[in-house]
RNA sequence: GCCCUGGUGGUGAAAUUGGUAGACACGCAGGACUUAAAAUCCUGUUUGCAGCAAUGCAAGUGCGGGUUCAAGUCCCGCCUGGGGCACCA
């Protein structure tokens, strides 16, 4: 009996679907444990090798908690809106739901060939109306709540206007500090941001809306996006380049277009808080912790000279005012236009123009420094210096004020700044400024500072904010670089906002009016005005239908809710049911997750949570985040001009071949066997490549290569279907993981799963014999063997814990070197360990736990015990160094004390000839470690 | 530009807390079995130098410094690959 793992693979995956293996019920006597995969985008290229990285690693984990007796929740499914599916169905005319629904097939099928535990009765799938009608459930949470600062929760804002009612706002002040209630209520300006309750009260229906919006965890307002003229669309930050659009290059500006915002700025303190509770890498923390970008800092006022202007600027740094040499302000603020003045209108036009053609990632990411000054001048409150006033991409409106003050001595992008256009530089820390470059300490004296004088920076800070609060002309504040998360896209396909407009205020539909399903649309174009496609269609424009439609994230921000009460059409969750499951025990993901879907839906989940919907506040107890597999790709060299490959080898130093230019082209990594080109199947590869002529090396043609993306473009995908076919499901998953550590990132390289299918092979021979079937015996055990398995089973077990699963595989691959060597044939080990190889290999696994006549499945055999001992050892061979450098070793007793290890090294041949009759002058010993002796 | 992260043999990697660098594999070379092949098994494989050999010596974890009895691991400075930077998901 041969290892055949077609049919072994097929009958248990046919039989543990058609038994329900992997379906988990929403109850149990067991504890829980939940482990979940982020939500995969279908996409129509189909998975790659790259894919079940993570899903492999999950379901490893997934199915050990299982045999160490959980009830394990490991669910699937499909984040199916995007924009990748619209971009199909604008140029292929083929309807998303259509291309997603095929997509998502063979997505199945390609996942159910690795043999994953998914149980996939729960499977979710957010484009569906059954799905997004919860989506849009919860968008009306948050449109219809606010969050009061006063308790830090999310609140009904019912509750809201209670408090206006009988009090104003007083206590609640607006969120957005520009926000200016005077445009709104139609009277003269004197009213501030602050009204009382008759002031309310008097208001009409349209101004309490729009003044409601501002409080609303989601709402409305304005917003600037890519706009492409030519195309007509709105475009990602990624389909600009360099200020045109990547497909056809035309231009690109600034359109401002109503859009929906999430109000995450307020949740922007629990957010950075809640950290501490999750059990996330350091490097994660810290990218959302830069990302929420807490500082705290001081808002202050200059008089602009000659006009009743202030320009207000946010500076983390008050102690350094005597050191301010001028003014940046973002191109965008309508101030500039104020203050434009002494000849530099026209020359601030013009930026500002440039400025329009720049997208916010090139403007951060410029190295070269621009910038203009608009001739007009701010006062120093306290010295009364005369401080120009520039415009500079650098600066971005969105952040703290929109303006900053420039201190070149204490801020390298400053000091730059102020070289490049020669400004003056002011140095208020003495010798800490050396003239080269700026020093952002805060530790140094301060000098010509005036009443600063004398004074460290740290504590200078204080001394600033005090007096500039006390003449009026500044405040404390604490400032975020998160901004307001876009909740809009002019597109069709997903979700539409279960909102109506009725005389320009937004109105929720109700409950038993959802799902708003996605009507039927026969052209993906843009509305009018840019809206999204849903503007062109009557019926829906005639109800006064909002004509945008959600995010991307929307439907993954709770989708591992919506996991555990998947059929449920009363709620979006059953709240006895998420307590049951609670939080996700380990999330599985890549890096590329952290800012975005990672921060939305904790502040989902945040809201829900005040809400009462949910028992906790964090949706992810422990975060596990893979590596990217990337491409190997392959090239040839074709001959410019010709139909002639010739082979890596025979090209001369200069990259040429004999002189002539060739061309270096991505070569389909399928027909490539390591490097040599399968010459035969490049000429039916593709059509102007049949008659191709090849120049060869040693008779082969010999590719050349390049780790990059894994793409389909650059043809060095690995469909995981072909492998599963050659090598089996089971070696499939184990060379995934033997590959490297799972956080790690590396490329593919198909070479080494041989090694991986042979060890499978060779463990297979422990329990079975080709001729005489099964040959395990009941024999007792020696202690070798006994060694063998309780070292595997602690192996195992602590690498599994530390998700170390490239060192599991080699510790099964020792492990069955070591039984093989001793000829172990026995019940006693191989049956342990076909339940410690399950995780791994479960097809195998579950194969041979039948062979050994067991009933059960081994899907649910207990982790084997590990027993300390017998792997306890009486001694250890030490390394023996002198100076540090290792001489030689030798095998001393574990209990032997200092004294008598010294003893013994000392005697030692080879530690006496690298004395050299000398003493040593210490020697250290650290039992169970090493010697060293110190000479 | 800013934030995060990686760099160890020909290749993927291991070394969990500062304690024998290269486990386990791939590849390669040689050998056994076989009419032959596949499969399987055995031996060798960081580099340089010396030696018939067992072996010995030296160097070695991106580069340059430092701390330490001891550094792949800690510190400082650089080079370089990858991810993210708010409308890809």
């Amino acid at each position: 009996m041969e290892y055949n793992f077609r049919d072994i693979e097929q009958k248990w995956q046919a039989q543990w679907e058609a038994s329900k293996a992997y379906q988990v019920p929403n109850q149990s006597d067991k504890p829980k444990y939940y482990v979940l995969d982020m939500f995969p985008y279908p996409s129509g290229a189909g998975l790659h090798v790259g894919h079940p990285l993570g899903y492999i690693a999950s379901d490893i984990f997934a199915r050990y908690k299982r045999n160490r007796g959980f009830n394990v929740l490991h669910p699937m499914g499909y984040d199916a809106f995007g924009l990748p599916a619209e971009q199909y169905a604008i140029e292929h005319g083929v309807h998303p739901a259509v291309s997603t629904a095929k997509n998502i097939d063979t997505f199945r099928s390609q996942l159910d060939k690795i043999g994953f535990s998914f149980d996939w009765s729960r499977e979710v799938n957010t484009s569906q109306p059954g799905y997004y009608k919860w989506t849009q459930w919860i968008f009306l949470q948050l449109f219809s709540s606010f969050y009061n600062r006063q308790t830090a929760k999310t609140e009904p804002i019912e509750g809201l206007v209670k408090i206006f009612e009988g009090e104003g706002n007083g206590n609640h002040p607006i969120p957005n500090a520009n926000f200016q209630l005077a445009s709104i209520v139609n009277r003269q300006s004197s009213i501030g941001n602050s009204f009382t309750a008759e002031q309310w009260k008097s208001f009409d229906e349209k101004t309490r809306q729009t003044i409601l919006m501002e409080y609303r965890v989601a709402y409305c307002g304005y917003g600037e996006v890519n706009w492409c003229e030519a195309l007509g669309t709105v475009l990602a930050n990624d389909e600009v380049v360099n200020g045109v659009s990547e497909r056809g290059g035309y231009p690109v500006e600034k359109k401002r277009l109503r859009q929906w915002y999430l109000r995450i700025t307020e949740y922007a303190d629990r957010l950075l808080q809640g950290l501490q509770t999750v059990d996330f890498s350091d490097a994660m923390k810290e990218m959302q912790s830069n990302w929420i970008g807490k500082s705290t800092g001081a808002e202050i006022d200059f008089a602009i000279k000659g006009t009743n202007q202030k320009l207000r600027v946010y500076t983390t740094r008050p102690d350094t005012i005597f050191g301010v040499d001028f003014m940046v302000i973002a191109p965008e603020l309508d101030l500039v236009h104020e203050i434009k003045s002494n000849g530099q209108e026209g020359a601030v036009d013009e930026y500002i123009a440039y400025v329009k053609s720049r997208s916010e990632r090139e403007r951060m990411a410029e190295k070269k420094i621009t910038g203009v000054a608009t001739g007009a001048y701010a006062v120093n409150p306290f010295d009364g210096r005369e401080i120009p006033i520039w415009i500079s991409e650098y600066v971005l409106a969105g952040y703290g004020t929109g303006a900053i003050m420039a201190v070149p001595c204490g801020d390298e992008r400053d000091h730059k700044f102020a070289q490049h256009f020669g400004i003056p530089i002011t140095n208020i820390i003495g010798d800490a400024y050396n003239g080269e470059e700026a020093n952002p300490t805060k530790d140094a004296i301060l000098t010509n500072s005036d009443f600063l004088n004398g004074t460290v920076m740290r504590d200078a800070i204080e001394i600033v904010v005090g007096k500039l609060e006390a003449m009026g002309i500044g405040k404390r504040k604490t400032n975020f670089k998160m901004r307001d998360a876009a909740f809009s896209r002019q597109r069709y396909w997903g979700e539409p906002f279960p909102i109506k407009w009725i005389d320009g205020v937004a109105y929720p539909l109700s409950e038993n009016e959802l799902p708003l399903e996605l009507p039927h649309v026969d052209s993906y174009g843009p509305g009018p005005e840019g809206e999204g496609p849903l503007a062109n269609i009557e019926s829906w424009t005639s109800q006064q239908l909002e004509t945008n439609t959600m995010p991307g994230y929307a439907g993954s921000s709770w989708y591992f809710l919506r996991y555990m009460d998947p059929h449920n059409d009363a709620t979006f969750c059953d709240k006895s049911v998420s307590d049951y499951w609670n939080q996700v025990d380990l999330y599985v993901g890549g890096t590329e997750h952290a800012v975005g879907h990672l921060l939305y839906s904790r502040m989902w989940t945040k809201a829900l949570y005040d809400l009462g919907h949910i028992s906790f506040d964090e949706p992810f107890k422990k975060l596990l985040n893979q590596g990217m597999i990337q491409g190997s790709s392959r090239f040839v060299y074709r001959i410019n001009g010709t139909n002639t490959f010739v082979s890596k080898g025979l090209l001369d130093a200069e990259g040429t071949y004999q002189g002539k230019v060739v061309d270096k082209l991505h070569v389909d990594v399928n027909i490539v066997d390591g490097f040599e080109l399968d010459v035969e199947a490049f000429k039916n590869w593709r059509p102007d490549y049949n008659n191709a002529e090849f120049v060869l090396e040693d008779g082969k043609y010999i590719c050349d290569n390049e780790v990059e993306k894994m793409s389909k473009s650059k043809f060095n995908t690995v469909n995981p279907d072909n492998i599963v076919t050659q090598y089996g499901a089971d070696t499939f998953r184990m060379y995934e993981m033997f590959l490297g550590p799972v956080e790690m990132s590396k490329p593919w390289e198909t070479k080494g799963i041989e090694g991986v299918h042979r060890f499978l092979k060779k463990l297979w021979r422990l329990y079975v014999d080709e001729l005489k079937g099964i040959i395990v015996t009941a024999d007792a055990p020696t202690a070798a063997e006994l060694k063998v398995l309780h070292r595997t089973i602690k192996k195992i077990e602590d690498d599994v814990e530390r998700f170390s699963f490239n060192t599991c595989v080699s510790g099964f691959m020792v492990c069955v070197n070591e039984l093989s060597d001793l000829k172990c044939h026995k019940r006693a080990i191989l049956e342990p360990l076909l339940v410690l190889l399950t995780p791994f290999a479960p097809h195998i696994s579950e194969e041979l736990w039948k062979l050994l006549g067991n009933e059960g499945s081994v899907l649910d055999a207990p982790f084997p015990k590990f027993e300390a001992q017998h792997i306890a050892e009486s001694s250890k061979e030490y390394p023996i160094s002198v100076n540090g450098k290792l001489r030689t070793t030798l095998t001393i007793s574990l209990d032997a004390a200092q004294a008598e290890v010294e003893g013994l090294v000392l005697q030692n041949e080879v530690v006496q000839k690298w004395l050299e009759g000398k003493q040593p002058k210490k020697i250290i010993f650290v039992k169970g470690k090493m010697v060293n002796l110190v000479v």
